[in-house]
DNA sequence: ACAATTCGGGAGCGATCGCTCCCGAACCGA
DNA sequence: TCGGTTCGGGAGCGATCGCTCCCGAATTGT
């Protein structure tokens, strides 16, 4: 019973997420957004209510989509474990090469940005760090299961060190390194997963 | 031929440096700095010039302080090398609890907020890290020099790996993880070292 | 003693910050 | 048709931003 928006409340979220990616939550005026949302201050409060709200809006599509789209690439059904987790390690640090890069992935940056003084930030950062370890759990225990992986690897520790080097390497994209040391890195990250346990005959 | 300075340009550099390590380079205002360094504004303009310039001073003291101690921390003679890496990660991630933690690294935290837009950012950030690298590799050649790794260490490939850890390690310290995780990550990334040749009798 | 020079302190510049309010227009249900 | 409600647009709020300028005081070499 009014006059309904003129513009897509989703496409908003969508631009201010690559705007806060790009540039961080402070160096992001809300001036920056409105001009990148094509809308004007008393559209964007009325809809958002302030520009943390909005930046926790961003952080949340973001997760819906990115880090859920990463998730599914790891989620690779009955391929090899060591090949998903390569390619899925490398698309990590190739992704945000649709146009440009550089961006690194934007829960790391504003994990770096805001440190743990914004406790609803911190939460939304938490959960998909969490998320992102579940699943390399998962993927490394069905990998054991089929028998790619040798069955005294310790699962638990191979997620610590597989997720934190994929903190590394997502800040070095952020940092423009070469993609082929990065590729070195990820092969040799893979390898300390131990070698494949000899087939029983 | 000139009235001196009432404050030390060196002590004001490291109240500096400790402001924008916390909170990064936007969320600190010059204000804020003329409080910590208990300048006002027409001396810390006529010291430093202007904040961009203060921040780059304060990144050079970093690299001067904190990122030398830490390679020096590696360098550790003739311990054997694993044992010196895994204190030094160790330290890595523990540094900072001289009262406060979760400041992560300066050099990290830089390179991720300001990306590769600032040029003579990037230029700090980088020459830091590749410091860190060169300290890396000296470290694995003499410990495989020594016999502690074996002969057909891909010491390039090592070195990727370790610094990668070291940086997803230092995201993770500022992003408030357990110790206990952390720990499990730098056991696993020198296991991935390979294990000590056979020594020959 | 005296000119030269830099100091610390502070007022305040124009610009931008995040945000609010008011407006006439557009759209809805009854 | 028409009252009710939300819309897009824009002026502009107080606060803060990075920064400049001017001042009297302090310390220098001569």
């Amino acid at each position: 019973m009014a006059r309904p928006r003129q513009f897509d409340e989703k496409n908003a979220v969508t631009s201010a997420t690559e705007l806060f990616w790009r540039r961080g939550y402070h160096a992001t005026s809300v001036r920056d957004l409105g001009d990148a949302l094509k809308l004007t201050p008393s559209s964007l409060y009325r809809t958002f209510t302030d520009k943390h709200t909005l930046f926790l809006r961003a952080l949340d599509h973001y997760r819906a989509t990115e880090s859920t789209q990463a998730r599914q690439r790891l989620d690779a059904a009955d391929r090899p474990v060591r090949e998903v987790l390569r390619e899925w390690m490398l698309w990590l640090v190739t992704c945000p090469a649709d146009g440009e890069s550089g961006r690194g992935c934007f829960v790391v940056n504003t994990a770096t940005e805001l440190g743990t003084t914004d406790e609803k930030v911190r939460q939304r950062t938490e959960a998909a760090f969490e998320v992102t370890r579940q699943a390399l759990r998962s993927t490394l225990a069905e990998g054991r299961g089929r028998g790619e992986l040798s069955a005294d690897l310790d699962i638990d520790g191979a997620v610590e060190l597989l997720f934190t080097t994929v903190l590394g390497l997502r800040v070095r994209e952020r940092a423009g390194h070469d993609l082929e040391r990065l590729t070195t890195a990820i092969d040799l990250a893979i390898r300390a997963l131990g070698p494949a346990p000899a087939e029983p005959a």
